[in-house]
Parts: C-alpha cells; structure tokens; sequence
DNA sequence: GTTACCGATGTAACCGTTTTCAGAAACCGG
DNA sequence: CCGGTTTCTGAAAACGGTTACATCGGTAAC
C-alpha cells in the first residue's frame, strides 16, 4: 500500500496534524519538527493522497469544458486556450466531447460532479440542462453560445463580420447570395446567417439583391461538395448563385474544390467565403473570417476561475471581435492567383 | 448545504448503507425499500459527491493525457480519439499541455495525483521522470514516444513511410536531398531522419545522392519559411537541393509557399514533402505521409485501460501503419497543377 | 417443532486528508 | 520567579461515501 499521512506520523514522531502542517506550510511548526517531518515523508516517498485532500477541501481543483467535437482546428485552438489559462490558475481541466452521443447531458451531469465549475459550448445540451446545473450551484460559463439568463457568456461577434462580408459581396458586385449552413446547428451560424441577411436587407428590399438559405446537415468538406454538385446539376432550371457565404472553412473549401473540378471559375464567376480562417484557407486562397480562437477560450477559463473563487458575482458577457480576411475567393479584379 | 447520503437515508426511515445500496444496485434491498430511497433522494436532489465516493472506492475513474501542444491538428486529433475511447469505458479525461512551460515534471507529477492512468505523449518529460511514476506504480502509456524498457507504447510507424519516401524521391530525379526538423525535438522526428537515410543509403554510398541535415528550431509555418529564405540566400554558394523533405506539413508549406513566391517552381525545380497530411496539405498539393491519428489516441486509451483494470499485465507495445500521399509537390512529370 | 439458511437491514469501520479546539511548552517583561 | 502571551502540538471531529460483519425475521426442509 501507499504510505499515508499517519505512517508519516509515525515515523516521525509527531501527529498526523503536524505532519499536514508540515507539508502544507500552513499553521506553525517549529523548524526542526518540520525538518523531521519532511525527511520521513522523503524517505517513505509519500505524496498526499489528492483524494483525501479533495474531499477535506470540498473542491476538485479541476475546471471541466464541453464542446461538441474536436475535430477541425477550431475547436481544439479554443480548448488549448482554456487549458493554458486554467493551468496558470492550477486548475486541472477535464474534456467531454459530446460528438454524436446521445447520452450527452448524462455525461455533463456526470462531469459536473468531477469539477467546481465548467464551460459549456455551443451546442453540446440544452438550455434547460444547463439551467438544471446552475441551480445546483455549478459555476458555468457558456462559450460560444448565447446568453442563458443571468449565465456568463463568451461569444466572437459573428454579427459585425457577417454584416461586414454580406458588403463585401456586394461591392464585389454579387446579387446573388447564398448561404450555406445549418442555422439550427449553432447558435454562431444562427448570428452569421442573420448578419448575412441585415447586410443584405436593403438591397433586396430594392430588389437589387437576393439572399437564400442553402441548409445543409454537417459541417464538413463532403457537405460543401454535396451543396455544390447539387448547385451544377440544377444549374438549368435554377442560375449558379454569384456568391457562396458558408457557415465554415471546411465548407467553403469543399464547395470551391467541385465548383474549380466542373471548371467554374472561383472568383471570375462565383464568388466563395468561408468563417473560421483555418489553416488551409490560407492557402486554398479562401476569404474567411478570423476569430480570436485562444482568446475566446483562456476568457472563458479566466471568467470561470473568477466564479469558482468567488471573486466576481454580477454576470459577465463578453464579445470578441472577429475580422474580416478577403482573399483570392472574392476578389475578381485583381485576378490575382 | 447539499444533501448527504445521511439526509436522503433519514429522509427515507433507513439507514446510510440501505441508501448506497439501493443508489447503487448493490447488495439486496428489498423492492419497495429502494423505491422508498429512490423517492428520498429524488425529493431531496441527491446527488452522491464524487468525492466521497472515489475516497471510498479508492480510484479516480479519471485518466490523463500529457502532450505538448495542442495547436495544428496532429495532437488536437489524437486527443480525441483518445477521449472518445476513454468516455465510451466511463473514464473521465484529464488533459496537460507542457507547452513551453518550464514546470512540465512538475505538472505532470500533479496530474498523475488525479487520476488512475496516464499517457505520455511525445517530447514532454523526460525518461527518468515517467520510471519514477512507474516505480509509484502509476499506469502509463508511452504515445508517439519510443518505448521505455516494458512501459507500453504505441507509436506510428514513421520509418517504413520514411523510407517509402526517400525512394520515391529518388524515382522523381532527387539527387541532393535535405531533410528540415530537428531530430532532437521528437522522437518521431528522429525516425523520419533515419529512415530518410536508410533510404539514400544505397544511392549516397554509390555517390548518386546525398542527404543533408537542416537542423531548425520549431514546426511552424514561419521556421519552414525561414529554412526557405536561407537556402535562396545562399545559393550562390550552395546550390539549392532537389529536394525539401520536411518533418511536418507546417514547415514544408511554409517553405514551399516562400520558394514559389520567389519564383522557384515547385516541384519543377525543387520537390517539397511534408508529414500528417493536415488538410492545408491537400489544398496545397502536398506530398505527405498520413498517420492514424485518431487510432493512435484511441489504442493508447484501451492500452492504459487494460492495465488500469489489470486485465494485461505483459507489456505491449503497438505500432501503427502509415501510408504515403503523393501529390503535386513531388510530381514533376504529370505537370499537374 | 426444530434447525438451517437466506434475504434484508443496520452498525460501525474505513478511505486519507484538513482543521478546530484545547492544552502544553516556550518566551517575555517586570 | 511569575503571570501573560505566543508558539507548537495532539486529539478528535469533520468531509461523504462504501462495505464487512452482525442481526433479525421468515421460510423451507426434515
């Protein structure tokens, strides 16, 4: 077995409150007791028992967040930022993908009781299961995902650069708009969709423009390609849209790739945007929309740990802002590659 | 307060152990006593502390999983694929990024405190440091990370593809070969090196090739860029290579990226390769190797599971395929985009 | 009508710490 | 040398569960 706090005791000679005096540096021990103490504890190579500790304490020291996948550089850019601030705060952080899983709030429930408090993303569960665990005292901090209440938020302003891209689009001379995305899925596609539509509203109430939703389910390059062979093939009856505004990277980037396969020229006639600015669109010369991805997530950590400690009460809501990047995708005139 | 498992056995007319019991479907408890308990608990929101319970039962249910970063898509996806398993065993996942933190033994000696099992991931601490949590007992499992006397390990196999790639750029015309990473930085790295120049062996002995170290520090875009202005800079000098095989796609696209805006055609006149194929890759063109990125996680995870619940005690050490991607980078003869 | 056994329950020990409270020891000024 | 503070230290009570063991009706077997 492990050696406990009471062979330390022992061994040194003291009580096993001396001992945890001794090791915590907390209360007063004179300097040759703890000396004592510490050479035992060396020699029975003991480390307190965190289980212990954690119950004595009441707290886990441990901070949980919940996304719904990981897979895309997005994601795990905004966890990895969470994990930085909070191990600064020497907070363990405990992961819980929902992916497809249908047990998801159980498994929330269930983590929340491993930490003292947690980030909730996106659309992982649903408001009521997070009301349910803010009820029972939980500190919860929703990322990505509008505001519950009173419940702290951190959110990228989708808003600002929709509206921004939706000129954008306009000014490169598209009347035409399509949206590609579920703005049911996430509440962040939800804003872009109707940033896209204010940006566009007066224009089409003149009738110089039109917008539409192109729903997709899922959010990877097949889905973009599907959107876009489904586009060519009812190309006849119905005209190839002159702009492709797409809930993400990895959509855009499937899209363009068919679209550029059937030899319709991305930008000379359509034009292609993405959200998210991963990687490839750089180099897939993709206009995109940059978020603070390790920012939104170390805020989150930081407004959590405030909430934990207890130093901060009154609710929180932050908005980051995003930027607009144009690339080759929207830019016809110059026709650069 | 919240509620104890003495509120609930009070409530309910019985005693602690009926409670755990019937909470637990453990033991034999009569129908209607589990229904009265069931109600008790119900009424009261009872909820039984984690804590509690893992002091009693002595274990965390919980793993962990060290890495050194979690930026570019490599440890994002092997992270998941480690989590998914370990939530489908009802294991929580604790995460540490060592990141450039001076304290990573230190962090990591913590974690080993909170959970049951723990895999260790790359270049984040050294050999002595995972032996001693061994020697504590602690359950470990080496990833991405050549074994350690019987500590198990799972790794992909980087040298097959490395030789596997080293060839095929001799079949396109590579004569002068420069491999950019820096070995010391991974052991992974390390591999690709040498097989690398197992592969030129043959062909360099014969002076038909040869193949040349380009230490750098770093894995990003920027250091593959900087390799890139060097070789140009100097290449009065020292006449370019034919061929760029990079340690991962992050420098490889950098570098291929600055070679072309200085008008050096790739692959023409130099061929470039990267490692992971990350989906910049494939937007780019990219010659890469793939790695089973998600499997690698997913193996650690049922590796350390067996040990934790000792269903395995021999060691194993698992070694999981690549392949290579060849494409436009290393093509000069289809002249294909 | 015993005896033996079994299912249901309670009592209490235990998991390994922290921390309160109180007493002992050391120190200090007078 | 003595009363009054401080400083150290230990006993014991938390923290909130699980579980070994004992007990007690009740039922089946003989």
């Amino acid at each position: 077995m492990r050696p406990t706090i009471r062979d330390v005791a022992q061994h040194a000679g003291v009580s096993i409150a001396t001992v945890s005096r001794a090791l915590r540096d907390s209360g007063s021990v004179r300097k040759d007791t703890r000396a004592r103490v510490l050479e035992a504890a060396e020699q029975l190579n003991f480390t307190p028992s965190r289980l212990g500790r954690q119950l004595a304490e009441r707290r886990h020291a441990a901070n949980g967040i919940v996304f719904p996948d990981l897979s895309g550089p997005y994601y795990a850019e905004v966890v990895l930022g969470y994990e930085a601030v909070a191990a600064e705060r020497e907070r363990s952080v405990l992961i819980l993908s929902t992916h497809g899983r249908a047990n998801a709030e159980a498994m929330v429930e269930d983590l929340a009781t491993r930490c003292d408090g947690m980030v909730v993303m996106g659309r992982t569960i649903s408001d009521d299961a997070v009301e349910r665990l803010v009820s029972r005292g939980m500190p919860v901090v929703l990322l990505a995902r509008p505001p519950i209440g009173d419940i702290d938020s951190v959110n990228a302003d989708n808003r600002t650069s929709a509206v921004a891209l939706g000129r954008h689009m306009l000014a490169q001379g598209a009347r035409r708009v399509a949206f590609v995305g579920d703005p049911a899925a996430s509440p962040d596609v939800q804003e872009r969709w109707s940033g896209l539509q204010d940006a566009l509203a007066e224009a089409s109430a003149k009738g110089e423009a039109t917008v539409d939703l192109v729903s997709v389910q899922g959010f990877g390059e097949e889905t973009g390609a599907a959107v876009a062979r489904r586009a060519l093939e009812s190309r006849n009856r119905r005209p190839l849209p002159d702009a492709f505004v797409c809930a993400n990277d990895e959509l855009a980037l499937g899209l363009m790739d068919t679209l550029l396969a059937a030899d319709v020229a991305v930008p000379d006639r359509v034009l292609v945007s993405g959200w998210d600015d991963v990687m490839a669109a750089r180099y897939a010369g993709l206009t995109t929309v940059r978020q603070p991805m390790r920012a939104l997530g170390g805020t989150a950590a930081r407004l959590l740990d405030e909430l934990v400690t207890g130093a901060r009460t009154e609710p929180r809501h932050e908005l980051l802002p995003t930027e607009l990047v144009t690339r080759a995708s929207t830019s016809p005139h110059p026709a650069q590659k």
